[in-house]
DNA sequence: GGTTGACATGTCGATACTGACACGTCTAGC
DNA sequence: GCTAGACGTGTCAGTATCGACATGTCAACC
């Protein structure tokens, strides 16, 4: 129930957002660390301002509603941020395959352990281009958090890349005799 | 719908495993990479027997019934370990959090970081002395890439604990004047 | 005056997932 | 003989999530 949550902070950090600003967000900054879908998003609104959590402060064009946090919605901000456990949701797709390794052929194996290389070297490169461009020290921007998360980011990649990059060795050396290039 | 394929994969290395078994692996094992409660799981093995990807092969107390993949499901196995790419199921509590640190007063945020690092490093020591513990070189186990998930789970705990601290101390630095002792 | 594209909000059906409940069996120990 | 506890399968209601569709507005450019 943290996309709840998620809004509620956004609508803090940006008074006056909309729907559409919201989903921008996320698919942009956010979106790294919570997905949420348009649906979903506007569903949810809908819910926190029925519950009095967040309100609709001003109208704009084209039916565009600004929202606000009410001190109802701070309140539950700060319970969720200081008075709850974050449950890790364990669901990680990449690491489910390496379980089943043993179920395919070894070049199979080997290639799927390679593409995951590869693809985690790239998405490295595009982050530290990405960070370059980035206008960190712009004043009004979600930059401040957006850093820590930035370099969680590239933290978490290069920890995979290596792992893989361990992982790889520990197969094949289980499996003498295949061959090591692709 | 990764959980169809966690199944499969078990039943593949599991030969006539029943439910209740599966279910077990899941709370040990399994569970640190992807998680099902029992009424999925239950669920899902019908529409994989339905599917023709497993089957029961033999039925014994209590009702038990033990399952074997079928050719179709080595098939759909393979298939989704070597032609399909897993997409990362971005969903963070924690790092969301983090986003939303500004929100809250500083003692709470450090507050939360000083639990975040004590959370981790807990789970790290019981991780080390897990690992101690485990008979690794026995055989018939799924300690084969069970070995490769452990190290993960170390790599990435401590990945999460040194961020942790590094973004304490860049959280303070903005905030000059915040005693740094909780 | 027309078209493109960003802005903007919403609904709907299908799945996925959760947590609680319901039911029955076999074994070991008292 | 009884009972606790592991073994074993399943349903159900409620919520979360996804992907597609529907609808309309405003600004800019040609």
């Amino acid at each position: 129930m943290s996309l709840r949550h998620a809004l509620l902070g956004l609508i803090a950090e940006m008074d006056g957002a909309s729907g559409y600003d919201l989903m921008k967000v996320f698919e942009i900054s956010l979106g790294t660390v919570w997905q949420a879908t348009q649906s979903q998003l506007y569903g949810e609104l809908g819910k926190l301002t029925e519950g009095g959590l967040i309100e609709v402060s001003a109208e704009g064009p084209r039916g565009r509603k600004e929202y606000s946090i009410t001190p109802a919605g701070r309140a539950e901000l700060r319970h969720w941020m200081v008075e709850t456990d974050p449950k890790p949701h364990r669901r990680d797709e990449v690491l489910l395959r390496v379980f089943f390794l043993d179920q395919v052929a070894p070049e199979d194996a080997l290639g799927y352990m390679d593409r995951m290389i590869d693809a985690l070297s790239g998405r490295l490169d595009d982050l530290a281009r990405l960070e370059e461009i980035v206008p960190w020290e712009e004043e009004g921007g979600l930059t401040g958090n957006g850093r820590l998360t930035m370099e969680y980011g590239k933290r978490f990649m290069a920890m995979r890349r290596d792992w893989f990059v361990w992982a790889r060795k520990q197969y094949e050396e289980r499996r003498p005799g295949t061959a090591s290039e692709a």
